[in-house]
DNA sequence: GTGTCTGCAAATTATTTGCACGTTG
DNA sequence: CAACGTGCAAATAATTTGCAGACAC
């Protein structure tokens, strides 16, 4: 599992080092994570890391799009490591979030309105806002 | 049309002033746009609006939720007025959005993938990423 | 009139950059 | 050893705050 990322690290001409590795394994862990989370965690192993270096492996991990940016109404972006699904159940209350697997239909329906629209369609993200479950019950 | 907007605002305690009027009303001819675009828009109207007022607007508009963020992969933040659709497709070439309604079918499927997971969907919103009708042509 | 909004300046927070040194391949 | 990454400090950019005067209701 870690072969993938790191070869895929390598095909960007990314170097492999202890402190991207631990970027993207609190990413992995977390599923997704703020600049401020990621610099956190990160911290817990490697004490003397600097934000300006979380910042920068954001920046080439976005460029090279081994992760994506998730920015939520009002509240911090968060990253992910991009892989299936792209799709969201987005909690309004405690903001978390949790990934799900776009059916066929709607892949299939989505592609009809794109190209609709004459537009070549490449990803598409579904991302539902509610309740989950245990904002739900504890209303 | 105004009106209704008007509404919302006095609903909500929010004064009726010729600078908010001129932001919402920008963000109606734009569809989307980011704080600076916003910013410019306004100072063509009224000179001396600081960027501070807008930004000042746009919290507490995000607050009633008349408006909404949109957040953009690698752009900047854009904001649009709530209303429907909320679906978007997003030309990763040239930046530009496109509003698209939501068929019925996809509405259906994605209540389906909600309420698998016991999650109270309130609001669905489908992002479609790829290259629009122009940027597709001049490849 | 009272409470909110505006514009300004200053403060705070977020992000980027330059550089010397260390590490990866 | 060449290229790239790291950590630090400093620079920029983005956003927020405090306050006095102006405006909406």
């Amino acid at each position: 599992m870690k072969l993938d990322i790191i070869q895929k690290l390598k095909e960007h001409d990314l170097k492999v080092t202890p402190q991207r590795l631990t970027i993207l394994d609190t990413l992995n862990r977390y599923g997704h994570a703020s600049i401020d989370e990621i610099y956190k965690e990160v911290k817990k192993v490697h004490l003397s890391i600097s934000l300006a270096t979380v910042y920068k492996n954001i920046t080439s991990l976005l460029q090279v799009k081994l992760i994506k940016e998730l920015a939520l109404n009002e509240a911090k972006s968060k990253y992910e490591i991009i892989k299936e699904p792209h799709s969201h159940l987005i909690c309004k209350k405690c903001g978390s979030i949790e990934d799900i697997n776009l059916s066929e239909q709607i892949e299939q329906n989505a592609s009809k309105l794109a190209s609709a629209k004459e537009f070549a369609a490449e990803e598409t993200e579904l991302n539902i806002y509610g309740l989950c479950k245990n904002c739900k019950q504890n209303n």
